[in-house]
RNA sequence: GGCGGCGUAGCUCAGCUGGUUAGAGCAGCGGAAUCAUAAUCCGCGUGUCGUAGGUUCGAGUCCUACCGCCGCUACCA
């Protein structure tokens, strides 16, 4: 199979906050497809990183006594630090303020300008400087800024738009040619429709913000941030690695994730820049819904969301990753609750995944000696394996990651049924059935190691304590995704428990 | 208001272009087994498929109306 380049990315995340569980689900979710990716061998560059321009960060600098730069520094690296916590790969982590970057967003800007896409036009409106941002009138709370609880006054400004109108029908054109630009169907349908309801032209510049890219052509104005921000995905081709321009080996991305709220800016205005540039367009967008903490009569306290970190560190990482691709499908609005990590941890991940790999471990230290037995693996488990092996290079591919999590557990089910079903503790009585017991041992411990390499993108702490368990190495590649290829011959070894059991679930005694 | 979507077992949800007795997981009940983190396996659901009509030989699956919920309806990341 020829090596093919895949390049995906996160958006951005804006540094104003503190990274929070929406952050780590679409990162966790471009991490598992970059390590499916790789395990089958492609090229890939997983881009991440964080925005940090705007007014609204060199304020809160101000308020804090600091520069804007190190605000943003001390807040970048709080995302940073969350990337690791999540054990996400990325293979560069963005940040605006990188001066590669600015020099990148100057040079699109002059293209765009250059090819005529760019005008001086005046914006006016009701203007909140606490938002930094223009509203209209119905937008208003009594005369008020919903946010501020201020009252907005009329500015007008001259500013540098974007003739994004001159886009509609290609951006139409561009739809129609490939229906499955936008995932899931949904959301292509909403911005199709959006683009078909007449686009307007949009500022692309600031007056009287310093926080961010001069334009090259008036300097006093500043690239206002969604341009800036969009243009990540392609500036960090040109400098991500010193000395040497990617964007002929990765672009265009072959996958952009995002979540639902940020729709447009990534199917409208960031394909009408590209055009506008002369840039590729990226293949697929996947927008993925909100994950939503269920409404209990239980959770009074406001704001209780359901905190990361704290689950990874009482669960685990893997823990994290697996439950919230698996228990929300991926692409759609979810409910979540700590209650939910609880219960998908102890009965998938407790007792049909980590259980199976104890009991087959036990079995085989208690009959063979913990050595692998030689044999070959039974014929409906060596078929599961395959059937699965092939579901979920499928489903990753098209992004469908709750899909694949689902055709990796029936063959832990099976699993866990085949060992039911063949009783190895019955025939380890009888010695005239030694054979079919290392059929049995054999298979088991060959699916099992399977099913971490199945399941090595998504955890990817203990598919690695289970290969080593069952003395099989620690190549995840996806070839190794097949019946019969684990050594006959190998030591197994003891573990502790993979995923130990958990007293009380989160959130329960608050205080 | 306009456009779009959703409403399927107690819970969370699958059901592609209409076609055998509507499915899965979880929870619940009953049983088996003992290798294992008391984990596992087997069996058990008469569900008005939101409501009312319609098209069809046949409709969760298409059409209409209605009820309920939600998203989008241009520049706060």
């Amino acid at each position: 199979m020829p090596v093919q380049p895949t390049f995906l990315t996160t958006p951005i995340y804006y540094v104003n906050a503190q990274p929070h569980l929406g952050h780590a689900y679409t990162t966790i979710a471009a991490d598992v497809y970059a390590r499916h990716m790789r395990q089958r061998g492609e090229d890939v560059f997983f881009l991440t990183g964080t925005d940090e321009h705007g007014d609204k960060n060199a304020r809160v600098a101000a308020e804090l006594g600091l520069t804007p730069q190190a605000f943003v520094d001390r807040n970048s690296a709080n995302f940073l630090r969350m990337t690791e916590d999540v054990r996400a790969t990325q293979d560069f982590f963005i940040r605006t303020t990188d001066e590669g970057h600015m020099r990148f967003v100057q040079d699109f800007l002059q293209t765009l300008k250059d090819n005529g896409h760019v005008y001086e036009g005046t914006y006016e409106g009701l203007y909140c400087t606490g938002c930094e941002a223009f509203y209209k009138e119905e937008e208003l709370v009594d005369g008020l800024c919903p946010d501020h609880g201020t009252k907005p006054e009329w500015l007008q400004e001259s500013n540098w738009f974007f003739r994004l109108s001159a886009f509609q029908q290609p951006l139409l054109d561009h739809y129609d040619a490939h229906p499955d630009f936008v995932s899931p169907q949904s959301r292509f349908n909403e911005a199709r429709s959006f683009i078909s309801g007449g686009l307007d032209d949009v500022s692309l510049s600031r007056a009287s913000i310093e926080w961010g890219v001069p334009l090259p052509w008036a300097p006093d104005q500043t690239c206002y941030v969604w341009f800036d921000a969009l243009l990540n995905y392609a500036s960090a081709m040109t400098y991500a690695r010193p000395g040497e321009d990617l964007t002929a080996r990765y672009w265009p991305p072959r996958w952009q994730l995002l979540a639902k709220d940020i729709l447009k800016f990534h199917a409208v205005i960031w394909p009408a820049m590209l055009m506008g540039a002369g840039y590729a367009l990226p293949q697929r967008l996947m927008i993925h819904g909100y994950l939503t903490v269920r409404d209990t009569k239980m959770s009074k306290s406001i704001g209780n969301v359901l905190d990361p970190f704290a689950v990874i560190e009482a669960y685990g990482v893997d823990a994290l990753r697996f439950y919230l691709l698996r228990d929300v499908r991926f692409g759609g609005d979810g409910g979540i609750s700590y209650e939910a990590v609880h219960e998908r941890y102890h009965s998938e991940l407790a007792n049909d995944l980590g259980n199976l790999v104890n009991r087959v471990i036990a079995m085989i230290g208690k009959y063979r000696d913990g050595v692998i037995p030689d044999a070959r693996c039974e014929t409906g488990i060596a078929n599961a394996v395959e059937l699965a092996r092939e579901a979920i290079g499928r489903h990753v591919a098209d992004m469908e990651l709750t899909e694949a999590l689902e055709a990796a557990w029936s063959v832990v089910r099976d699993l866990n049924r085949f060992v039911d079903a063949r009783a190895p503790w019955v025939l380890a009585k009888d010695p005239a059935l030694a054979a079919e017991l290392d059929e049995v041992l054999y298979t088991l411990a060959d699916g099992t190691r399977a099913c971490a390499i199945l399941l090595a993108a998504v955890l990817p702490d203990s598919a690695p304590r289970i290969l080593a368990a069952l003395g099989a190495g620690d190549d995840v590649a996806w070839e190794q995704a097949a019946p019969n290829l684990l050594a006959a011959g190998a030591q197994t070894a003891a573990t502790g428990p993979l995923f130990p059991r958990v007293e009380e679930p989160l959130g329960s005694a608050a205080p």
